[in-house]
RNA sequence: GCGCUUGUAGCUCAGUUGGAUAGAGCGCAGCCCUGCGGAGGCUGAGGCCGUGGGUUCGAGCCCCGCCAAGCGCGCCA
């Protein structure tokens, strides 16, 4: 409407012919100013050098009637605002009980593919409160994403080979000669952590001891084998308790049984991207802009992680041919961003399809006290101890709660609180006292399914109609952004608009006519309510 | 030293990609139950948006400098 506005008044000659800024229209701040506005006339005003005020009443008074839009207000500095019609509105209540589960589901991504990659902690230990952030921003995510309209696939990477794997493997060893009292030392590189010796119990309790006879150099790897599987069970498990899943878990051994490793680094050699150095082979990314070479493969002769990262992103792009690529990566991972983004274009595939999304650091606290998370051995918070405490709910609203990009305070206490302090139990709230006036309905016997919305009319029933039309463009923002901690303010949001209209607005009540009408409001608010805390990976309780 | 991230109300944090009077939750001071769940509603106090410049009709947002915090800068991952 605006664009055309604008290019009927170039066309009649009232505006300059400059190509248009992008059409932005926006919710203002002001409910005063309407439901949209846009401040067009002010961005071009600056291309035209026309007064801002003349260009937005020339706009206004071209723009036509339309059967959503009740008026149309001209403000200075040069805002243009609409405000939308109570009975459009209110029909919008049909529309979204209609659509049900899926309002708010947008085709933003229009089918295209898109692969989410997080987690991916090494299977050398639990999984902490840090990598609780990450799972959890990550599979929001992807719930966002599919919700876009993106054909989405989740995919937790093992690093099931390499320099770890093998210190992991010599403690487990050790471990567990140490259980049947055999007097060897750990390795001073070693995982010291408590998780290790129950590890190796549980081998012994399983296996036997049947490693004993064999040599260290075919135990090791035989016990580090049997350690590594169950770590990634155990990994799996705790992150179901937080309701994350993966379609894909994908083995960086894989890469190299199949060839993508040789495949890689041919192709990257050929491109001249690889120099010797001082008996090692290095991607030069100082040709490219970087700070630094890197090393791909050693001296030995055994590939860096860098390698086997270069080849798996060659297999996401190139084998597997995702249109877009998605990691989620803890802040001790941020340097490797900028040559990672290097070498895919060093593949031929263009950088912006690589997307990183970098989860900060979080510090747990009890009310004013800091809990301490050390590295060092047993003192690490793990985050399934942090669930059982508080419960998946609370941690998945706390942690989505925070952008990304920002260092966050996690506070238990906080977090496990049943009372009114709780943003988390602020908005299931809503949803369970929604459930209930709709179980008194039917206790009562009433039908409301031919409830006529036209009867909605005062301000806290539109106001609510109006905060539950915001979904879709919440979907949209933080699938853009890629950032889902929108989805907690809006939460709060639309579960503050539906209390503040329960206080105001009876929904059973002796008017059988209006009671219809708000119960089928009511059940739209209790779908759109349901569906925000879905895309949280949240519950939805009828009771509380 | 270099790179990335952060600095907004007493606390924890948003701020729709440069727009209108900077917001929310908690905490604090009050008010509201003869009705569907008070785990609720309403009102109020509280701000040099780290700091100094710059860009322009307009800056919390963009550019430069400085200060402070976190993370990174291995032939570890």
């Amino acid at each position: 409407m605006l664009t055309q506005a604008a290019h009927q008044a170039q066309k009649s000659g009232n505006l300059p012919a400059v190509t248009l800024p992008e059409v932005v229209v926006e919710r203002p701040q002001n409910p005063e100013h309407g439901d949209y506005a846009s401040s067009l006339p002010l961005k071009l005003a600056r291309a035209t050098g026309v007064n801002p005020l003349t260009i937005a009443e020339g706009m206004a008074g071209l723009i036509g009637a339309a059967t959503e839009i009740d008026n149309i207000a001209v403000a200075p500095p040069g805002f243009i605002n609409f405000t939308l019609k109570s009975d459009w509105l209110a029909s919008q209540v049909d529309s979204i009980r209609q659509a049900g589960d899926a309002y708010g589901n947008i085709d933003l991504g229009q089918g295209s593919r898109v692969q989410i990659e997080f987690v991916s902690v090494n299977p050398t230990g639990p999984l902490h409160v840090g990598h609780g952030r990450g799972a959890i921003l990550g599979s929001t995510l992807a719930n966002m994403l599919v919700a876009g309209g993106y054909r989405v696939e989740r995919e937790y990477y093992i690093n099931d080979m390499g320099n770890q794997i093998d210190v992991f493997s010599r403690s487990l060893y050790a471990r567990y000669q140490q259980c049947v009292n055999i007097d060897v030392e750990m390795p001073s590189d070693g995982y010291f952590g408590d998780y290790m010796v129950d590890l190796a119990k549980e081998i012994m309790a399983e296996e036997g001891d049947r490693f004993l006879a064999l040599s260290e150099s075919e135990a090791v790897p035989r016990i580090g084998q049997l350690g590594l599987d169950k770590m990634v069970k155990q990994i799996k498990e705790d992150l179901e308790l937080v309701g994350v899943s993966f379609d894909v878990w994908f083995s960086e051994r894989s890469l190299y049984d199949n060839g993508q490793y040789e495949k890689v680094i041919s192709l990257l050699r050929r491109g001249g991207h690889i120099a010797e150095k001082e008996e090692a082979n290095w991607f030069v990314s100082t040709a490219l802009g970087e700070d630094k070479d890197n090393v791909v493969v050693r001296g030995d002769g055994s590939p860096t992680y860098f390698a086997s990262d270069i080849a798996y992103h060659y297999n996401k792009f190139i084998e597997r041919k995702f249109d877009r690529v998605i990691n989620i990566w803890g802040a001790d991972h941020q340097g490797h961003v900028s040559r990672m983004k290097t070498v895919v274009g060093a593949l031929g595939i263009a950088p912006e399809r690589l997307e990183v999304v970098i989860s900060q650091l979080v510090t747990l606290r009890r009310g004013e006290e800091l809990v301490r998370v050390s590295k060092r051995s047993g003192d690490i918070i793990t985050l399934r101890e942090v669930v059982e405490e508080v419960g998946a709910d609370a941690c998945r609203f706390f942690f989505l709660s925070r952008s990304a990009d920002a260092q966050m305070d996690f506070d238990l206490e906080l977090a496990r609180k049943e009372s009114p302090e709780n943003p988390v139990y602020y908005v299931q709230y809503a949803h369970a006292r929604i459930a209930s006036i709709l179980r008194l309905a039917q206790e009562r016997g009433i039908d409301w399914g031919d409830g006529d919305v036209s009867l909605l009319t005062t301000e806290p029933e539109l106001a609510l109609i109006r905060q539950m039309m915001r979904l879709p463009e919440i979907v949209e923002l933080s699938a853009q952004t890629l950032e889902p901690h929108h989805l907690t303010y809006y939460a709060q949001d639309l579960a503050t608009s539906f209390h503040s209209f329960y206080k105001q607005c009876r929904v059973v009540s002796k008017d059988e006519a209006l009671t219809r009408a708000r119960l089928k409001l009511v059940e739209a608010a209790k779908l759109i309510l349901a569906k925000t805390l879905h895309l949280m990976g949240m519950t939805a309780p009828e009771k509380m």
